[in-house]
DNA sequence: ATAGCCGTTGCGTAATGCGCAACGTTAGGA
DNA sequence: TCCTAACGTTGCGCATTACGCAACGGCTAT
């Protein structure tokens, strides 16, 4: 492991909570602020990072190019995008698409409420996998040790009151996904949201990315939501079609 | 300048281009697969890069994810700083920046001319919607029923002989100025004054902000003022990027 | 006018990252 | 089934590279 690239990767990830002069960021990696500086330097050369006034480093512009050709390399994203950007059309509530990579299940787009009350998300951003109905979708596809194997290994911090706290109701609860096709959060993530998601497909079958709905209870109940399952699950049968997949009968 | 940290960020951008092998990577940095190794080794623990099956390293997930906080972080003003400024260093005339919030379009930032005969302006003033340049390009950009409604509820006090009084008018001047690229105030405000303005846009596209320029008539004709227009669209494109917007084809 | 706060620079030192070469691992063909 | 080739991986010893230090410089505020 490279010392000063960690150092320096370090800094970024800082930076992303908001600009920073020389020596707080010195603090943060606990070098000399010479030392920072030139890893300061370096990154702006790469555009990573830029100056924001004189005291001041923020990120730089190359991230926005990084993450825009990295995020189209990814085709799920492109091939989703009319199915979802119409359901959101149609129903005005927040829809999101996401991806399992790596242990890890990441939003990769949205379609934010035309609903005056939003939910704050952001692409890129980690879900997290015992209180997320993408997660659920997306878990649910993996092969029985492994379920088991990350099941065991999530953290089930309780967040609302229905958040589901053990490895067990957990694993249940992947099975009964699973089998129904669809997935539900019933506010066991925040309080006053709840989501259905379902999987996209790829050309064998195998479920390559998740389609989510979000709104707040204040808008819709759970009944109501669960009405628009049928619109859901043609939204998700429409993007796996793009993706390579051949609906069976 | 720190080397290994230079040479991890040169292999960043390369991945960019597409996910490539160790050795490829190698050849790109001109070092022995042994160090090509250890950086990548160090940028995935980051989440910079992630494997691509066994021979293949492609961009990570935590670019999606600085990116989009790094937007969050910029506000419309810092981002649009150095362009404007640049641009009234420029032309020595007056720079505004104005943004459209609550049903009001509000000057955010200004820069002043250097010449003698100044406007008189004020950040945090708002611009009244039928007889400004930036206005007219930040209304330009709502929904068309939008437009409409706005037309129809602004109060057309004629200040001068070209002030636009009729929604009708209005309307059809938000179309020219929509599909123009730009928008022009010829004395419509002040009798002495004219201006030319243009949209700065973000990462969807969608209109952040109008920058503006605004010149005294004894010190530019009308045509003169039109031929700084290059200039002031170079300078929208420059806050545009700083704002995310990525320019296509 | 002065003090204090940051960012900046040059330098000597040793820690760090480098290339090398030997070792795994996987895949494909005889 | 075994052999070979291609590629990723590991340990090691050397010197390049990045580090901390301390002095300098610019800015602001009092």
């Amino acid at each position: 492991m490279s010392q000063s690239l960690d150092r320096a990767l370090t800094l970024v990830g800082e930076l992303a909570t908001g600009p920073k002069t020389l020596e707080e960021l010195s603090g943060v990696i606990e070098v000399h602020k010479s030392t920072t500086m030139r890893l300061l330097r370096t990154l702006e050369s790469h555009r990573f990072v830029q100056r924001e006034g004189v005291h001041h480093y923020r990120l730089g512009t190359a991230l926005f190019d990084l993450a825009n050709r990295a995020l189209e390399e990814r085709d799920v994203r492109r091939s989703a995008e009319n199915a979802l950007r119409d359901l959101n059309a149609r129903t005005g509530y927040t829809v999101h698409l996401a991806s399992y990579e790596d242990g890890e299940v990441i939003y990769i787009d949205k379609y934010d409420s035309t609903h005056p009350m939003r939910m704050y998300s952001r692409i890129g951003r980690r879900a997290p996998l015992h209180c997320t109905a993408v997660a659920k979708v997306l878990l649910s596809d993996l092969p029985e040790p492994r379920r088991r194997e990350v099941a065991r290994s999530i953290d089930y911090v309780p967040l609302t009151a229905n958040t589901i706290t053990t490895p067990d109701a957990y694993l249940a609860e992947l099975d009964r996904v699973r089998t129904a096709g669809y997935a539900v959060d019933n506010a066991e993530h925040e309080d006053f949201i709840h989501c259905v998601a379902a999987p996209i497909r790829g050309a064998r079958g195998e479920v390559v990315a998740a389609v989510s709905m979000s709104v707040p209870k204040v808008l819709l109940d759970f009944d109501g939501l669960l009405g628009h399952l049928p619109d859901l699950l043609a939204t998700a049968r429409a993007a796996s079609v793009e993706c390579g997949w051949t609906p069976r009968d």
